[in-house]
DNA sequence: TATTGTTATACTCTATAACTATA
DNA sequence: TATAGTTATAGAGTATAACAATA
Protein backbone atom coordinates (compact mmCIF):
# COMPACT_ATOMS: atom_id res chain seq x y z
CA UNK A 1 0.00 0.00 0.00
CA UNK A 2 2.37 2.54 0.93
CA UNK A 3 4.78 0.64 -1.59
CA UNK A 4 3.21 2.81 -4.47
CA UNK A 5 3.54 6.11 -2.99
CA UNK A 6 7.35 5.14 -1.68
CA UNK A 7 7.99 4.14 -5.39
CA UNK A 8 6.80 7.39 -6.68
CA UNK A 9 8.17 9.35 -4.12
CA UNK A 10 11.51 7.88 -5.06
CA UNK A 11 11.57 8.52 -8.42
CA UNK A 12 10.40 11.73 -7.52
CA UNK A 13 13.84 12.48 -5.53
CA UNK A 14 16.22 10.72 -8.23
CA UNK A 15 14.47 12.92 -11.51
CA UNK A 16 14.85 16.17 -8.95
CA UNK A 17 18.39 14.84 -7.92
CA UNK A 18 19.11 14.49 -11.49
CA UNK A 19 18.61 18.03 -12.44
CA UNK A 20 20.41 19.04 -9.47
CA UNK A 21 23.41 17.74 -10.39
CA UNK A 22 22.76 18.51 -14.10
CA UNK A 23 22.58 21.95 -13.19
CA UNK A 24 25.72 22.17 -11.21
CA UNK A 25 27.35 20.03 -14.26
CA UNK A 26 26.33 23.00 -16.38
CA UNK A 27 27.77 25.91 -13.81
CA UNK A 28 31.39 23.92 -14.44
CA UNK A 29 32.99 26.48 -16.77
CA UNK A 30 32.02 29.49 -14.34
CA UNK A 31 34.29 27.82 -11.87
CA UNK A 32 36.96 26.76 -14.01
CA UNK A 33 37.61 30.66 -14.67
CA UNK A 34 37.38 31.40 -11.54
CA UNK A 35 40.59 28.94 -10.82
CA UNK A 36 42.26 30.02 -14.11
CA UNK A 37 42.14 34.14 -12.87
CA UNK A 38 43.31 33.05 -9.50
CA UNK A 39 46.03 31.05 -10.76
CA UNK A 40 45.15 28.42 -8.58
CA UNK A 41 44.89 24.28 -9.32
CA UNK A 42 41.95 22.51 -8.13
CA UNK A 43 44.32 21.31 -5.69
CA UNK A 44 45.45 24.73 -4.41
CA UNK A 45 41.57 25.50 -4.42
CA UNK A 46 40.55 22.93 -2.36
CA UNK A 47 43.21 23.28 0.36
CA UNK A 48 42.85 26.90 0.47
CA UNK A 49 39.19 25.90 1.16
CA UNK A 50 40.49 23.46 3.99
CA UNK A 51 42.53 26.00 5.39
CA UNK A 52 40.53 28.51 7.79
CA UNK A 53 42.72 31.88 8.54
CA UNK A 54 44.61 31.77 11.88
CA UNK A 55 43.37 27.72 12.14
CA UNK A 56 46.81 25.50 12.36
CA UNK A 57 46.14 22.01 10.93
CA UNK A 58 48.16 19.22 11.26
CA UNK A 59 49.36 17.53 8.13
CA UNK A 60 47.82 14.15 9.39
CA UNK A 61 44.13 16.19 9.84
CA UNK A 62 44.33 17.70 6.38
CA UNK A 63 44.96 14.34 4.70
CA UNK A 64 42.08 12.92 6.29
CA UNK A 65 40.03 15.67 5.18
CA UNK A 66 41.33 15.38 1.93
CA UNK A 67 40.85 11.63 1.86
CA UNK A 68 44.03 11.17 0.61
CA UNK A 69 47.79 9.68 1.61
CA UNK A 70 49.60 11.56 4.30
CA UNK A 71 52.95 11.36 1.31
CA UNK A 72 50.22 13.47 -0.78
CA UNK A 73 49.27 16.10 1.67
CA UNK A 74 53.08 16.43 2.33
CA UNK A 75 53.05 17.47 -1.73
CA UNK A 76 50.03 19.96 -1.58
CA UNK A 77 51.46 21.84 1.51
CA UNK A 78 54.49 21.70 -0.14
CA UNK A 79 53.52 23.44 -3.39
CA UNK A 80 51.27 25.98 -1.13
CA UNK A 81 54.22 26.97 0.46
CA UNK A 82 56.55 27.37 -2.55
CA UNK A 83 53.52 29.45 -3.88
CA UNK A 84 53.57 31.81 -0.41
CA UNK A 85 50.10 30.31 0.47
CA UNK A 86 50.76 28.70 3.77
CA UNK A 87 53.28 27.60 5.80
CA UNK A 88 54.70 25.11 8.15
CA UNK A 89 54.74 25.68 12.03
CA UNK A 90 56.02 23.38 14.79
CA UNK A 91 53.73 22.49 17.44
CA UNK A 92 55.08 23.67 20.68
CA UNK A 93 53.98 20.61 22.54
CA UNK A 94 54.95 17.29 20.10
CA UNK A 95 58.46 17.79 17.83
CA UNK A 96 56.78 14.97 15.71
CA UNK A 97 53.90 17.91 14.24
CA UNK A 98 53.69 20.27 12.12
CA UNK A 99 50.57 23.20 11.92
CA UNK A 100 49.95 24.26 8.44
CA UNK A 101 49.05 27.94 8.38
CA UNK A 102 47.30 30.32 5.95
CA UNK A 103 49.85 33.59 5.39
CA UNK A 104 48.64 36.55 4.81
CA UNK A 105 48.36 36.11 1.18
CA UNK A 106 46.58 32.67 1.40
CA UNK A 107 43.94 34.56 3.66
CA UNK A 108 43.47 36.96 0.41
CA UNK A 109 43.34 34.31 -2.31
CA UNK A 110 41.29 32.20 -0.22
CA UNK A 111 38.65 35.28 0.00
CA UNK A 112 38.82 35.76 -3.61
CA UNK A 113 38.24 32.42 -3.90
CA UNK A 114 35.35 32.29 -1.93
CA UNK A 115 33.88 35.18 -3.64
CA UNK A 116 34.04 33.75 -7.49
CA UNK A 117 32.93 29.92 -6.25
CA UNK A 118 29.93 31.75 -4.52
CA UNK A 119 28.74 33.86 -7.49
CA UNK A 120 25.35 33.02 -8.54
CA UNK A 121 25.33 31.39 -11.93
CA UNK A 122 22.95 33.90 -14.14
CA UNK A 123 20.44 31.50 -14.57
CA UNK A 124 19.91 31.60 -10.79
CA UNK A 125 19.32 35.47 -11.06
CA UNK A 126 16.54 34.78 -14.28
CA UNK A 127 14.33 33.22 -11.77
CA UNK A 128 11.56 34.85 -10.24
CA UNK A 129 11.90 35.62 -6.83
CA UNK A 130 8.67 33.51 -5.91
CA UNK A 131 10.81 30.83 -7.17
CA UNK A 132 14.32 31.46 -5.96
CA UNK A 133 12.26 32.00 -1.95
CA UNK A 134 11.04 28.45 -2.88
CA UNK A 135 14.21 27.38 -3.68
CA UNK A 136 16.66 28.95 -0.69
CA UNK A 137 13.44 27.22 1.63
CA UNK A 138 14.13 23.67 0.21
CA UNK A 139 17.69 24.21 0.42
CA UNK A 140 18.08 25.67 3.91
CA UNK A 141 17.19 22.30 5.21
CA UNK A 142 19.79 20.28 3.62
CA UNK A 143 23.04 19.52 4.85
CA UNK A 144 25.99 21.40 4.38
CA UNK A 145 30.05 21.71 3.60
CA UNK A 146 31.70 24.52 3.74
CA UNK A 147 34.84 23.71 1.18
CA UNK A 148 35.13 24.84 -2.07
CA UNK A 149 37.12 21.90 -3.37
CA UNK A 150 36.82 20.06 -6.88
CA UNK A 151 33.91 17.93 -6.66
CA UNK A 152 33.92 15.40 -9.16
CA UNK B 1 14.26 52.16 -6.39
CA UNK B 2 14.54 49.11 -8.25
CA UNK B 3 18.05 49.57 -6.80
CA UNK B 4 17.00 48.18 -3.31
CA UNK B 5 15.09 45.55 -4.57
CA UNK B 6 17.83 44.32 -7.26
CA UNK B 7 20.48 44.38 -4.57
CA UNK B 8 18.12 42.20 -2.05
CA UNK B 9 17.84 40.03 -4.92
CA UNK B 10 21.42 39.59 -5.23
CA UNK B 11 21.82 38.59 -1.95
CA UNK B 12 18.94 36.20 -1.80
CA UNK B 13 20.47 34.76 -5.35
CA UNK B 14 24.01 34.55 -3.41
CA UNK B 15 22.89 33.07 -0.17
CA UNK B 16 20.61 30.54 -2.15
CA UNK B 17 23.88 29.73 -4.65
CA UNK B 18 26.30 28.88 -1.86
CA UNK B 19 23.63 26.55 -0.40
CA UNK B 20 23.17 24.45 -3.51
CA UNK B 21 26.77 24.23 -4.11
CA UNK B 22 27.83 23.78 -0.27
CA UNK B 23 24.95 20.44 -0.41
CA UNK B 24 26.41 19.48 -3.84
CA UNK B 25 30.13 18.91 -2.41
CA UNK B 26 28.42 17.15 0.84
CA UNK B 27 27.40 14.64 -1.46
CA UNK B 28 30.47 14.42 -3.13
CA UNK B 29 31.74 11.20 -0.75
CA UNK B 30 29.05 9.58 -2.45
CA UNK B 31 30.09 9.77 -5.99
CA UNK B 32 33.83 8.91 -5.10
CA UNK B 33 32.43 5.43 -3.86
CA UNK B 34 30.38 5.23 -6.97
CA UNK B 35 33.87 5.54 -8.86
CA UNK B 36 35.65 3.48 -6.78
CA UNK B 37 32.95 0.38 -7.03
CA UNK B 38 33.39 0.61 -10.98
CA UNK B 39 36.84 0.85 -10.95
CA UNK B 40 36.70 4.14 -13.10
CA UNK B 41 38.94 6.79 -12.47
CA UNK B 42 37.29 10.45 -12.93
CA UNK B 43 38.18 11.01 -16.22
CA UNK B 44 37.40 7.71 -17.26
CA UNK B 45 34.00 8.60 -16.25
CA UNK B 46 34.18 12.23 -17.93
CA UNK B 47 34.92 10.42 -21.05
CA UNK B 48 31.79 7.42 -20.40
CA UNK B 49 29.20 10.47 -20.06
CA UNK B 50 30.61 11.54 -23.54
CA UNK B 51 30.54 9.04 -25.47
CA UNK B 52 26.65 8.16 -26.02
CA UNK B 53 26.05 4.83 -27.07
CA UNK B 54 26.44 4.10 -31.06
CA UNK B 55 27.16 7.67 -31.62
CA UNK B 56 31.12 7.71 -33.17
CA UNK B 57 33.02 10.83 -32.04
CA UNK B 58 36.11 12.50 -33.51
CA UNK B 59 39.06 13.19 -31.62
CA UNK B 60 38.89 16.80 -31.92
CA UNK B 61 35.23 17.05 -31.06
CA UNK B 62 35.84 15.01 -28.31
CA UNK B 63 39.21 17.03 -26.76
CA UNK B 64 36.85 20.31 -27.54
CA UNK B 65 34.24 18.91 -25.38
CA UNK B 66 36.52 18.13 -22.60
CA UNK B 67 38.26 21.40 -23.15
CA UNK B 68 41.76 19.62 -23.27
CA UNK B 69 44.53 19.34 -25.77
CA UNK B 70 44.16 16.82 -28.69
CA UNK B 71 47.27 15.35 -27.65
CA UNK B 72 45.08 14.65 -23.88
CA UNK B 73 42.55 13.51 -25.87
CA UNK B 74 44.64 10.93 -27.56
CA UNK B 75 45.65 9.76 -24.20
CA UNK B 76 42.61 9.83 -22.80
CA UNK B 77 41.04 7.45 -25.40
CA UNK B 78 43.94 5.63 -25.65
CA UNK B 79 43.37 4.17 -22.12
CA UNK B 80 39.35 3.69 -22.83
CA UNK B 81 40.69 0.99 -25.52
CA UNK B 82 42.99 -0.27 -23.23
CA UNK B 83 40.52 -1.19 -20.31
CA UNK B 84 38.30 -2.23 -23.69
CA UNK B 85 35.45 0.46 -23.03
CA UNK B 86 35.90 2.15 -26.57
CA UNK B 87 37.19 1.56 -29.50
CA UNK B 88 38.55 3.80 -32.45
CA UNK B 89 37.20 3.34 -35.97
CA UNK B 90 37.92 4.55 -39.54
CA UNK B 91 35.78 7.39 -40.84
CA UNK B 92 34.98 6.41 -44.57
CA UNK B 93 35.07 9.57 -46.30
CA UNK B 94 38.14 10.93 -44.93
CA UNK B 95 41.23 8.98 -43.74
CA UNK B 96 42.52 11.59 -41.26
CA UNK B 97 39.41 11.17 -38.95
CA UNK B 98 39.00 8.19 -36.57
CA UNK B 99 35.64 7.83 -34.67
CA UNK B 100 35.38 6.80 -31.06
CA UNK B 101 32.39 4.83 -30.25
CA UNK B 102 31.65 2.99 -26.64
CA UNK B 103 32.03 -1.18 -26.57
CA UNK B 104 29.30 -3.31 -25.65
CA UNK B 105 31.18 -3.14 -21.86
CA UNK B 106 31.69 0.90 -22.47
CA UNK B 107 27.87 0.99 -22.82
CA UNK B 108 27.27 -0.92 -20.07
CA UNK B 109 29.77 0.69 -17.60
CA UNK B 110 28.45 3.84 -18.97
CA UNK B 111 24.46 2.80 -18.02
CA UNK B 112 26.13 1.68 -14.31
CA UNK B 113 28.13 4.94 -13.73
CA UNK B 114 24.52 6.99 -14.54
CA UNK B 115 22.85 5.12 -12.43
CA UNK B 116 25.50 5.51 -9.88
CA UNK B 117 25.97 9.25 -10.34
CA UNK B 118 21.99 9.78 -10.19
CA UNK B 119 21.29 8.16 -7.14
CA UNK B 120 19.48 10.61 -5.34
CA UNK B 121 21.96 11.27 -1.60
CA UNK B 122 19.37 10.40 1.37
CA UNK B 123 18.86 13.80 2.41
CA UNK B 124 16.83 14.15 -0.16
CA UNK B 125 14.34 11.78 0.43
CA UNK B 126 14.24 12.90 3.96
CA UNK B 127 12.49 15.88 2.68
CA UNK B 128 8.54 16.17 3.01
CA UNK B 129 7.17 15.32 -0.26
CA UNK B 130 5.88 19.10 -1.00
CA UNK B 131 9.35 20.05 -0.43
CA UNK B 132 10.66 17.79 -2.94
CA UNK B 133 8.03 18.66 -5.69
CA UNK B 134 9.02 22.85 -4.71
CA UNK B 135 12.54 21.85 -5.62
CA UNK B 136 11.63 19.86 -8.57
CA UNK B 137 9.44 22.86 -9.89
CA UNK B 138 12.11 25.12 -9.66
CA UNK B 139 15.19 23.29 -10.86
CA UNK B 140 12.88 22.33 -14.19
CA UNK B 141 13.23 25.96 -15.12
CA UNK B 142 17.25 26.10 -15.06
CA UNK B 143 19.51 25.26 -17.91
CA UNK B 144 21.42 21.60 -17.90
CA UNK B 145 24.25 19.68 -18.86
CA UNK B 146 24.55 15.56 -19.50
CA UNK B 147 27.27 14.29 -18.83
CA UNK B 148 27.90 13.36 -15.13
CA UNK B 149 32.34 14.55 -15.47
CA UNK B 150 33.86 15.22 -12.63
CA UNK B 151 33.44 18.62 -11.79
CA UNK B 152 35.37 20.55 -9.92
C1' DT C 1 56.47 0.10 20.00
C1' DA C 2 53.41 3.39 17.99
C1' DT C 3 52.83 7.87 15.71
C1' DT C 4 54.07 12.06 12.67
C1' DG C 5 55.75 13.27 8.82
C1' DT C 6 59.02 12.71 4.72
C1' DT C 7 61.47 10.45 0.67
C1' DA C 8 61.61 7.20 -3.28
C1' DT C 9 59.08 5.38 -6.77
C1' DA C 10 55.43 4.52 -9.96
C1' DC C 11 51.14 5.52 -12.22
C1' DT C 12 47.44 8.95 -13.69
C1' DC C 13 46.32 13.31 -15.94
C1' DT C 14 47.49 17.56 -18.45
C1' DA C 15 49.72 20.87 -21.83
C1' DT C 16 53.41 22.35 -25.44
C1' DA C 17 55.99 21.38 -29.32
C1' DA C 18 57.41 18.60 -33.00
C1' DC C 19 55.93 15.19 -36.05
C1' DT C 20 53.10 11.93 -39.72
C1' DA C 21 49.50 11.31 -42.79
C1' DT C 22 46.16 12.79 -45.28
C1' DA C 23 43.30 16.64 -47.63
C1' DT D 1 49.02 24.90 -47.01
C1' DA D 2 45.86 23.40 -43.68
C1' DT D 3 43.73 19.75 -40.84
C1' DA D 4 43.39 15.16 -37.91
C1' DG D 5 45.72 12.79 -35.06
C1' DT D 6 50.02 11.01 -32.65
C1' DT D 7 54.64 11.02 -30.18
C1' DA D 8 58.05 13.08 -27.04
C1' DT D 9 58.58 15.42 -23.11
C1' DA D 10 57.68 17.81 -18.89
C1' DG D 11 55.01 18.97 -14.98
C1' DA D 12 50.71 18.33 -11.77
C1' DG D 13 48.42 15.02 -8.75
C1' DT D 14 47.89 10.48 -6.49
C1' DA D 15 49.10 6.05 -3.81
C1' DT D 16 52.43 2.39 -1.75
C1' DA D 17 56.39 1.27 0.64
C1' DA D 18 60.41 2.29 3.15
C1' DC D 19 62.30 5.54 6.22
C1' DA D 20 63.76 9.18 10.18
C1' DA D 21 62.57 11.42 14.20
C1' DT D 22 59.96 11.68 18.27
C1' DA D 23 56.71 9.95 21.69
Amino acid sequence: MGDHRSARRLAVAAETWRQFFEFFMATRPQRDRVLQRLGLRPNDARALGTLEPKVGRTMRSLAEEWGCDASNATWIVDRLEKSGLAERRPLPGDRRVKLVVLTALGTRRRAELFRGMYEPPPELLELSAADLDALQSVLRKLPRSRPPGPAR
